[in-house]
This record gives structure tokens, C-alpha cells and sequence, in this order.
DNA sequence: TTGAAAGCGCTAACAC
DNA sequence: GTGTTAGCGCTTTCAA
């Protein structure tokens, strides 16, 4: 008694494998009569076909997928407003929303959206078995071994997300983040009269960290500041805690007259902490000096003062990335391309425009 | 020049398929030399095992599926906060909770999560696109046929999540609606003293909404009011729009006496509306009117004033639905359970818990 | 430890 | 319209 087949159903509504085939196929192609038979001896047999059978027969599964980290912040700090453990679950991360972006555009194209997280392993890795069981994926930066890429996207659609371009024959789409952290700096030269800025970086191998230290390099050239060679700070998480940590230890370093009046850290979760951190030690912000993050998560909105931060499109990210796998498996030879989407700054109340 | 397949590597690195799939799946297995020999001319060929065949070989996919509605709210107006529209984007809906906690909870067991939103379809739908490819699979409730349902879940293991118990051979997991709602109308009645609440449900054929309402019921019994055999009004859709025109008639439908004192909306969407209908007319909440919702989405924490709701715990409920999966994965004949969540309650502003 | 061979359930030509 | 017949790429006994 195990699952019933093509064969199963053929045998009981007494025509042949090929057309109970057709009649989840190509419907159209099978006389009705006919099809209502099979149809019905499918039901009672409870019948579902095998995607893998399919997918083996046909060369194509009609799933994307995608590969990332787990975006969770394992140190976040609950906010006073927020002292029910259960609220904190309702942040939305990155991944969610790239998900949220890609399920709906594959919908759209009549794909289904397989996702996994990274998680190591041998030969039998998260990549390999999502690779494996798709037409196409995603990968987000930082997410599998770029040697497993290589090989794996010599077979099938690849498309990287939000890092450098790993691997130049893939498609790759970006953020603007050099762009945005350098329309966010300049705001706070320029329409605050801050001067003495201090960026906040992360790893120096996390390209997007470095991008935004680049824009804002470029701010503080265009407006005739110094431009520091290297972040006031690097973390390397990029947590809360972190972020906390880098605040105090900015502010301790510092004289009086020489201490920084802007914090720009490289992602909200830093900049939340920072504000925590800066709250504790009395330290008043935008009064006293200006915080920014990066990213524009949801929790950037709800702390106080809120966040005045860069907003990554996340979603977009996700509805490109399946553009583009779309669009690669109906032209395997076309030119790899490599997107940058535009990101939109949110003024808020933690740089004085609150 | 298709791509690589067992026997391309076996020929390759000299031995037989039957080596080449033991490296894959059991290394150990095979000598280290052997191995190595294997996995190069893999990596050479660019090599990457079909799932497909593997699936169909072995009888399982390593994956596990959730078939889910689209939530999100078409017409959710923007708060005088959200400027923004990017930011409203940023909500996080029960699907994406739910995926997220589904998606932790196999990563733990080593399956990955294959997610499809309704559509709808003829003997090709949306389940059987997911049925046919994974181990087993949670469904939310109301977003596949129950008569499909029926003839899948003989196949491979099902969990229905958040509805009735539509096919009892399944296992199942609700939240506690009645529950929750009960102890929030209770603390309307009791702590805060009013006395004429109105309860706004959805559809009839919405089990969350008329759990909710029974749970209203209950309280009114409890404490000695009119029990009302029916909401006072019902929604459709649920949605923003719906809750603000459901506030307005009923501020319309009563003269000012027998003016509800409370409004119990049966979801968040709705309740948030409202509050901006009631903005809008200048009624004050929690002053002239108490609101509550049920669900507690972020936006009910966000929305002046701030919402006082049930927490559902989505996240909680996806974990469960795996767990569940994989408990019958590994033992087809247990008996169907069906799981109560608890829900627990988050005393806000709009009803002068502020 | 490795190999040979028989499927797994379906699709896709190609006939009829 | 419908049936026949090869595979699709892998896992899995069973032998060696």
C-alpha cells in the first residue's frame, strides 16, 4: 500500500499512463469524458503526482530558492517600550522581507519559493541541497563559499545579493549604500552644521559596511572636512551590544571639545544600541550629539528618538532577484548583469529633524 | 553538453556510480582516497546532485512545505506617522511570522521549507505544485480545498494551522481566540468598568473571528450584561478599510445612550482602522471610546494610540507545525493531536491602559 | 570497500 | 486523442 502512480490511476480508469500524464499536464490535450475518468479514479486512489518523478522527467521543478544567514540579532536589547519578550519576535529582519519579495514575484511566474539558511556542511551542504532542488536561487552575500558557487552556478541561475560581485559571470544586485550613507552625511554637515561626524564601521571584509564607509568619506571631502582613512570604530557583528559598546568607548576616548557631535554607525542594530548606551550615560541625543543607522528596520521607528536612518528596499531586493532568475532561464546566454537599487533616506528625530 | 551526472563522475574519477553516490550520502562509507578522488572530479565537472532523482530514488525530499494565503492587506490606509510607504512594507504579517518560525524549526531537523501562497487551479493547484515535492507540509486554514485536503493528507502528513479542525485524522494547532478574547473583554468589563461593548466580527465562515466573539459572549455572561447572539456588525475582509467603516456606523447607528463604550474589533487591521475613523470624527479613544484588536501585529504598537490587543504567536505556531510534521515523519501511525497556543494579552493605551 | 543492476514515477517523442 | 517506449539521475539491495 504505498502512494499510488501513473500507473495506479491509468489501471483503474483504464487508459494509459501517458494520458493520466496529460491530464495534469495539458489538460486541454485529453478528451473530456476521458479526463473526468481519470480525474475520478484519482481522487479515489488519492493520488498526488511526484514532483520529484516530474522534476527528473522534465529537467525543471518550477521552484526558486534562497540561501541566507540568520539575520537575528542575538543580543538585542529590549526596549523600555517594548517589555513584552513576545513583541520583539515581531521585528521584521532582512530575510523576511526578501522572502516576502521573492514568494510574491515567483508567484507571479508560477514559481514556488524554496528558502534555507545557512547552515554548514560537508558535500551535503544547505546550497547543494537547495541547488539541487531548484531551476534557479538566490544567494545573499556571505551566505555559501564562493568555490561552491562556482561550481554549482555553472549549471543553473545564480543571482547574488547585497554583496561585491563575488563571481563576475553572475547576476548581482546591490544597494546604494555608498549613496545613501553619503546623502545621509552630507544631510547632517549640511543642514545640521554638525562638523566633527564619526563613522562607525563593521569587518572589513563586509562590503556593505565598507560601501557606506566610502559615502561617507565622500561627504566629508564635498564638504571640505577630514576625511578619515579608516572608521572611528569597527564591529564585528554589527549588534546592539556592539553598538553600545562602540558609543561609550567613542565618547570615553574623546576630550570634550574634540568628542564627535554625530555617530553614524553602519546599521540600525548598532545605532539602536548606541542610543541605549547614550541614554544610560545621560548623554542626549540629537542635543547633544546625532545618531544614524542604516537599513531602516522596522525597530529604527519605534525606539526614541526614532532613528534617522537609510532605508534598504528589501522586498525590491527580493522581487529583482527573481526578475532576474526569470529572465536568465528564458535566456541562459544573455549578459550578466548587475543591478544597484536606489535606497531613500528617513529623517528623523535622532539627527534633529524629529 | 547537459549537465554532469553520476555517471560523468564515476567515469571521471574511475569508479561506479554507486561509489559516487556513496560519498554523497555517507562518506564514511567510502575510503578517504576514494573520496577525494570522487569529490574533485566532481568539483571539476561542476557536479551537483538532482534532488529530483535523489527524491525519487529514496522516496523523500528533505523538505517540508507551507501552503498559505496572501495577508496582506490591500487597503491599509498610511498612518499620519508612516509617511512613507516603503516603511508600511516593513510589516510583518502572520505568514511571514509563521514562515519564519517553520523555517527555524527544520532547520533544526535539517529540512528546508518550500512556501507557496494560495493560488488558485485546476488539477495543477498550488498544493499539488508543494504536495509532490516535500515530506510533509502545513497548510493555513481556508487556503486549500478541504476535498484536496482530504485525498493528500492519505499521502503524506499534513498539519492545518489557526482554523477548525476541518479533517479530523489531522493533526492541528489553533490559538486560544475564545480564550484570549474572554480575558480581554473581561478587563475592558472589570478593570476599566464598561459596560456596553460592541464586538465587530468578520465573516461566519471565519472560525478565528466567531472563536473571538464566543470568548466575547463568555465575558458578557460572566459578567451579568446582555449576551448578544450576534456581533454587532460584520466585516468581510477584515481589513482597515472595513474596520473604520464599521466603527462609523455604529457611532451613526446608536444615539448617544446606548453608544457602544467599547469597541472589540475581531482583528488588528480592522481595529486600526477604526482608530483613524474615530480620529477623523473627533471621537477620542480611549477617553469617549475604548478599542481593542486581536492579533498584535506590529502596526497595533506603532498606531497613536497604541493598540491594546491579543497576541497571536505566530512564530510559535510555525515551530509547532513542524515539530508536529516531524513527529509523524517518524511515526505515521500516532494518533492525531490537536494543539491550543496560548495567546497572551498586551494592555495598551486604547483602552486607558496607556 | 566497491560494483552491477534494478527500479523510483514521471515526461516526451513517436506511433497509431 | 491515445498508447508505447525510452529514459531522467539517483539510491539501494545483493554480490563480490
Amino acid at each position: 500500500m504505498s502512494a499510488p502512480t501513473v500507473y495506479d490511476v491509468a489501471e483503474r480508469s483504464g487508459v494509459s499512463i501517458a494520458t493520466v500524464s496529460r491530464v495534469y499536464r495539458n489538460p486541454d490535450s485529453v478528451r473530456a469524458q476521458t479526463r473526468e475518468r481519470v480525474l475520478g479514479a484519482a481522487r479515489e486512489l488519492g493520488y498526488v503526482p511526484s514532483g520529484n518523478a516530474r522534476g527528473l522527467a522534465s529537467r525543471t521543478t518550477g521552484v526558486l530558492g534562497l540561501c541566507f544567514p540568520d539575520y537575528s540579532d542575538p543580543d538585542a536589547e529590549t526596549s523600555a517600550a517594548a517589555t513584552d519578550a513576545d513583541d520583539d519576535n515581531a521585528v521584521m529582519l532582512y530575510s523576511d522581507q526578501i522572502i516576502r519579495g521573492m514568494e510574491r514575484a515567483a508567484r507571479r511566474h508560477g514559481y514556488a519559493l524554496l528558502i534555507a539558511a545557512s547552515l554548514d556542511g560537508g558535500p551535503e551542504s544547505l546550497v547543494a541541497k537547495v541547488a539541487g532542488r531548484v531551476d534557479g536561487f538566490a544567494v545573499l552575500s556571505q551566505t555559501v563559499p564562493t568555490s561552491d558557487l562556482e561550481v554549482i552556478s555553472r549549471r543553473l541561475p545564480v543571482v547574488m545579493l547585497a554583496g561585491p560581485r563575488e563571481i563576475d559571470h553572475l547576476d548581482h544586485i546591490v544597494v546604494a549604500n555608498a549613496d545613501g550613507e553619503r546623502e545621509l552625511a552630507r544631510h547632517l554637515i549640511q543642514d545640521h552644521g554638525l562638523r566633527r561626524p564619526a563613522f562607525v564601521g563593521g569587518e572589513v571584509n563586509s562590503p556593505d559596511a565598507e560601501a557606506r564607509f566610502r559615502g561617507f568619506q565622500e561627504a566629508c571631502r564635498e564638504a571640505g572636512l577630514p576625511v578619515p582613512e579608516e572608521p572611528a570604530l569597527r564591529a564585528g557583528m554589527m549588534t546592539q551590544a556592539e553598538g553600545a559598546r562602540a558609543a561609550e568607548s567613542l565618547l570615553d576616548r574623546a576630550s570634550d571639545g574634540e568628542r564627535p557631535d554625530a555617530l553614524l554607525f553602519a546599521n540600525d542594530q548598532m545605532a539602536v544600541g548606541a542610543l541605549y548606551a547614550l541614554e544610560r550615560r545621560g548623554v542626549r541625543v540629537p542635543e547633544d550629539i546625532a545618531v544614524t543607522g542604516f537599513d531602516g528596520i522596522p525597530l529604527s521607528r519605534i525606539v526614541r528618538p526614532t532613528l534617522t536612518t537609510v532605508r534598504q528596499p528589501m522586498q525590491q531586493l527580493g522581487e529583482q532577484a527573481v526578475e532576474l532568475l526569470v529572465r536568465r532561464l528564458g535566456d541562459r546566454d544573455r549578459e550578466p548583469v548587475s543591478l544597484e537599487l536606489p535606497v531613500s533616506m528617513a529623517r528623523r528625530a535622532s539627527c534633529g529633524c524629529g
